[in-house]
DNA sequence: CTGAAAGCGCTTACAG
DNA sequence: CTGAAAGCGCTTACAG
């Protein structure tokens, strides 16, 4: 690889010259010097090192984003809304995916820190995993005093996220929907209650039907993982106990879309109609949403738009200027999955 | 953030005995010294710049990974892949989506240039764009001439990808399953032709059917995107052909999985029943293909083998092992998507 | 407007 | 086994 010497020694100029030219820096040069040094350049295709002039700055312009898992679609969308708004910027994205592991946020965290990226955003709740519980903190607080941004964009039992939604109102305007058609034997598939955001979601459904004047039946919530094959055992465990759908319950409002196609398959398989029989609905819409057959009836979340915010607030954090929490708006939306209950239950 | 200076200091030692333990070089430092650095290491929660290493060894542990676009999921199992092989190397994994926009993928590879990555991997085949059709090959020499390792997992239309499958094959085995049933009016939603694996698809498709003794109809052989609306969008153009779905065709057989999500939700908005009128096959087996109602007959691609494979044989290139070029295997999933046609077209 | 020089944080011959 | 020193490729005061 060519280095700036060489450009400065074909353009005949010192290497701070070069470097004032190449490196777009505000610093006046004549015109015809600048001419030759870009001329030099190209021809020795020049490509400046990221890494050196990252160590003078002791930050390269990289963000990295910390996902619970690459492939569920939610955070996909989130990824990819960091990655439109970093591009123009000029950013790198990586993505990592802890698996839902504390130790492998962790050593993620602690690679993104020897590389000097220059943010690291958290796309997922806390994961509440003793295995890393000091080490993380550690990483994000030297993190932060090197200069580098930190942004959550999900809810967190500590301090309150840069980027998020209301996760509470925002299920329970699904439940309003559903008990506005006349449910009130609701079922609900409450995700992985070991995350704060899916523990979230587990209280506003329950207040929401509270706030309806709708009894919860304790026994129609479920606590379950946050992927399709959950959703699938969920119903088969609900059916297990003895609940009868269409009677027992009319409807299943799932923490996450993808434990809504599972259920969906999963119902499907047990010849169970949807809607007819039983309404379902998910939470996030996720692009496949309104793909499945019946599409699926959802709680939207602006997951492009939280990713490309999260970005857009760790520069703001590199400028040192301030950034307060926001609320982003979420929205019902019915499809084909969800219709009034044939017979009450209850 | 603490440098090897301030960890030498305090451990007592000179830098390069710092610098011996902490990097784990295989250098004798005696066990006593040894203790005493790897304690001011902990003490000061030193983690070593990996830009200052990488510039000495003009390289750094980062592998990038061009897609078309990060949210289908094609390329999201293969990027899925590269990363659990990348994880346990230590290794960090850029994804770069080009859009399908050569200008973008040569932008991403430069910038992979500048930041002296380990590896490049190609996930997509080439996308003949005469925007880049001079900057990526420059980059890719560049990049290779440093010694960095270049990477392809799709078919291209100059040299053999280091790992791929047999597109012609593989959708060859998917029509003569087809054929099987008793299929023998045979759409194809033949992908972006743009792409030279869509390409190697079609043409495989086609001599498919003649060996099979079927005569290939031009007018069932549709150019389309890759995008699940595309799918949706042929089914109406075959219709407004006046092909009447189980007559004139009895099956639809997609380029990928995307393109029959789309052709089952439009054909179920039609009320053309799968599999009973027409049937439907994709191509790669997404995760979501088996989750759709009906579920989906396609063709598997080992898609994370792929991206763990690419990963290895780059790590392999950085020996300075020679690498060959292999062809995984395939294979065809009959789910309940298809099935021998009801009355027979033709 | 231009250039010589210091220094970012490491690793690695080289000398002892 | 340990350390002093050079150097990776840049940027940026500082001097002219």
């Amino acid at each position: 690889m060519t280095s700036i010497t060489e450009v400065a020694r074909l353009a005949g100029v010192s290497i701070a010259t070069a470097s004032r030219v190449v490196s777009a820096a505000d610093y006046p040069v004549s015109a015809s010097t600048r001419e030759r040094v870009l001329i030099a350049a190209k021809e020795l295709d020049y490509v400046p090192n990221a890494l050196a002039r990252g160590l003078l700055k002791s930050q390269i312009p990289l963000v990295g984003v910390i996902v619970h898992d690459t492939a569920d679609p939610y955070f996909a969308e989130i990824v990819r809304g960091v990655e439109d708004a970093a591009e123009s910027g000029g950013y790198l994205v990586i993505t990592c995916s802890s698996e839902r592991e504390g130790a492998r946020e962790a050593s993620y965290v602690r690679l993104l820190r020897s590389m000097r990226a220059a943010g690291v955003i958290f796309a997922g709740s806390d994961l509440d995993d003793p295995a890393s519980a000091n080490e993380l903190p550690r990483h994000v607080a030297a993190l932060r005093a090197s200069g580098a941004a930190v942004v959550h964009l999900s809810a967190r039992a500590e301090g309150r996220p840069e980027i998020s939604i209301d996760n509470r109102a925002a299920i329970g305007s699904m439940v309003a929907a559903l008990v506005g058609m006349g449910h009130r034997r609701i079922a609900l598939l409450a995700g992985p209650t070991a995350l704060y955001a899916a523990r979230e979601r587990r209280i506003g459904f329950s207040s929401a039907l509270q706030d309806l004047g709708v009894a919860p039946d304790e026994r129609l919530i479920l606590e379950t993982g946050f992927a399709a094959e959950s959703g699938a055992s969920a119903v088969d465990e609900l059916m297990a106990a003895g609940m009868k759908p269409g009677i027992d319950f009319t409807a299943i409002v799932c923490a996450n879309d993808l434990l809504a196609l599972g259920t969906l398959q999963r119902l499907h398989e047990h010849g169970i109609d949807v809607p007819r029989d039983v309404s379902v609905a998910g939470f996030d819409d996720i692009p496949v949403a309104a793909m499945t057959a019946p599409s699926l009836s959802t709680v939207r979340l602006p997951l492009r738009e939280m990713g490309r915010r999260g970005f857009e607030a760790a520069i703001r954090v590199l400028d040192g200027e301030r950034v307060e929490p926001v609320l982003l708006p979420t929205e019902v939306i019915l499809r084909d999955s969800t219709a009034a209950p044939a017979s009450r239950g209850n």
